[in-house]
DNA sequence: TTGAAAGCGCTAACAA
DNA sequence: TTGTTAGCGCTTTCAA
């Protein structure tokens, strides 16, 4: 299995100049005889010589490499999440990114405090540059555990603590206003929201934003219930709120799961998407899709999140940025047939 | 950003031994008297020392590391790949069994044949122990290209060449059996399959199975039509086994995609599902469970299977299994409404 | 059972 | 512009 192939040492006797020069013309640093420049190559080209990244790693202290951590509580959870798309579309961002930068990515799971030790343990000695790190938990003390290491981190959405720690996250409060005002455009007169727990920062931006759209034009009262984020409370919460309010003709959900579950609920009560009612949704995700009708949704833009996210990763390990930065997107409201 | 912590000569001036000692005890080996390990765990614990991942690879020749690489072709090649939560799968099975082993993927794109030459320059630093490779491609080089430069390679799904290197797969054939014995006991008497492009292995053997399983049932004569995986190419194959065999009521398609093309045509067509119809797809994918109905569907143990292509990589990366072996999986029948 | 010492392959002062 | 040399932090013979 031993691999080792040839050594700085074999290009420097082969093409009679020094180590030292070996390298420098391997990491393209100047002050190289244009042709001894071009007898190192050869001899590299010779000897099919690779640095090793080990040996190089050793004084630059350095690994080109981030740690991709997914943290969150539950013995399924690594499962779940993989299971979202919402995560291939974090990889595609992530990957598109440090590909092009010639870094590479290390997947972790945090789903347990002892596997958060482990994570920081295993970023303690020396295998990553940085984490990019994606909370499915509400208070995750990871972030702290890794600043405290020393290792360079950047969130996805905002933390506690918005100046701690570098973070990408998106206008949620701005995305429910294009909700609110697309529903009040298409002509809804009786608007209500599936919400979300509102300990999830995000959630309570969503909730905030949706009202204050609608209050700034006119609306004051906006019937609320609450789900959890899947379809079957969506559903339940829908029923609450035909209940209480039968004469409800739109209805913003905070994601797609909980629309999607409010559109079984009506179709089932023989309503109209979006004729009775009109539906919209939250995160563009598969579901919004493949849902009976198609929704209409708010779209967050995850790779370009996911990307700018490894920027900032970057100039963190770099050195060129030293104090958190927070970096907002907009969101955009995709249109589909159910509202 | 220096990280630079306390190394093995600290602890081992602080424990009064020598580094060698420390070594040992870090390492598990036994032949250290039980005060002095008590002694360097102690040093160990009031230095807050953690071995240097690059100092040790660097003499080891081993990083602990694996990398996953996902091969194919096309520009956005990744994000697609990346969207689908097949990949999440393959993720969800390869983590699971690395974890547990004290190892850690590193994600790889090829997406053309030079991201395939930079990905075995990669690799031939040292800089992973092995390769995981998922190939979308039909007649894919990278393995190849990887066990030329010596890198332990295991893949998911079988290769051209069978006996030349590690895969994993799933027992296509046998899972079109069970779809096609499916239709039959339900009374099926028509019975069509939209079958993939035949250059593929699994796409041939799933349409194979599903004769062989007919023919032994005493059905000779089973209307075929050519898809390419889409959602739209099931439509059009549906419509053409439609128009032709008017009479069919019962399909197999050989992914569910496909499956949901037909169910969308069939439905368009008035056909109720299953009671005129009944369609089973491949794949389980989450698609089976959004259509309308859900799918019927034969199941593949993606997770299994990814977590048997890391252990087997991991067998061939400690040397106890130094031939190319052939996992093979069992498919099953997810039954839901459509057939 | 423990320690001394020789590297693993590379980068980066420092000299020349 | 090039070479010499001193490590980076660790494992692993080999002796004691």
């Amino acid at each position: 299995m031993s691999r080792r192939g040839p050594t700085l040492e074999d290009v420097a006797r082969r093409a009679g100049v020094s180590r030292a020069t070996v390298s420098r013309v391997v990491n393209g640093v100047r002050n190289v005889a244009p042709d001894i420049q071009e007898l190192v190559r050869h001899a590299i080209e010779q000897t099919g010589y690779r640095p090793n990244r080990a040996a190089r790693s050793l004084v630059t202290q350095r690994t080109e490499t981030v740690a991709l951590i997914i943290s969150g509580a539950g013995d399924t959870f690594g499962s779940r999440v993989f299971a979202d798309p919402f995560f291939g579309r974090v990889v595609s961002g992530v990957v598109g990114y440090l590909r092009s930068h010639a870094m590479h990515p290390v997947l972790l799971v945090a789903e347990s405090d002892a596997a958060r030790e482990q994570v920081v343990d295993y970023l303690s000695q020396g295998t990553a540059d940085g984490a990019l790190v994606v909370s499915v938990q509400v208070a995750d003390p990871l972030p702290a555990m890794l600043t405290a290491a020393r290792i360079p981190v950047v969130l996805f959405a905002r933390p506690e603590h918005p100046h701690t720690v570098s973070h990408v996250d998106l206008a949620h409060a701005e995305g429910a206003r294009l909700a609110a005002e697309h529903l009040l455009a298409r002509g809804c007169r009786r608007i209500a929201t599936i919400s979300a727990p509102q300990s999830i920062p995000a959630a309570r931006d969503r909730l905030d934003g949706f009202r204050a759209a609608l209050a700034s034009a006119g609306v004051a009262d906006v019937p609320v219930a609450e789900g959890t984020f899947t379809v079957d409370s969506g559903a339940a919460a829908m029923a609450e709120l035909l209940r209480d309010h039968p004469d409800v003709d739109g209805v913003f959900a905070a994601n797609d799961l909980m629309a999607q579950g409010a559109c079984q609920f009506l179709r089932e009560q023989g309503k109209r998407i979006p004729k009775d009612v009109a539906v919209v949704g939250f995160d563009d995700s598969s579901v919004a899709v493949t849902c009976r009708p198609p929704l209409t949704t708010v779209r967050q833009p995850v790779e370009k999140m996911a990307a700018a996210m490894a920027r900032l990763l970057s100039e963190h390990i770099q050195g060129t940025r030293t104090r958190p930065a927070s970096v907002l997107f907009d969101a955009e409201l995709d249109v589909r047939e159910s509202a």
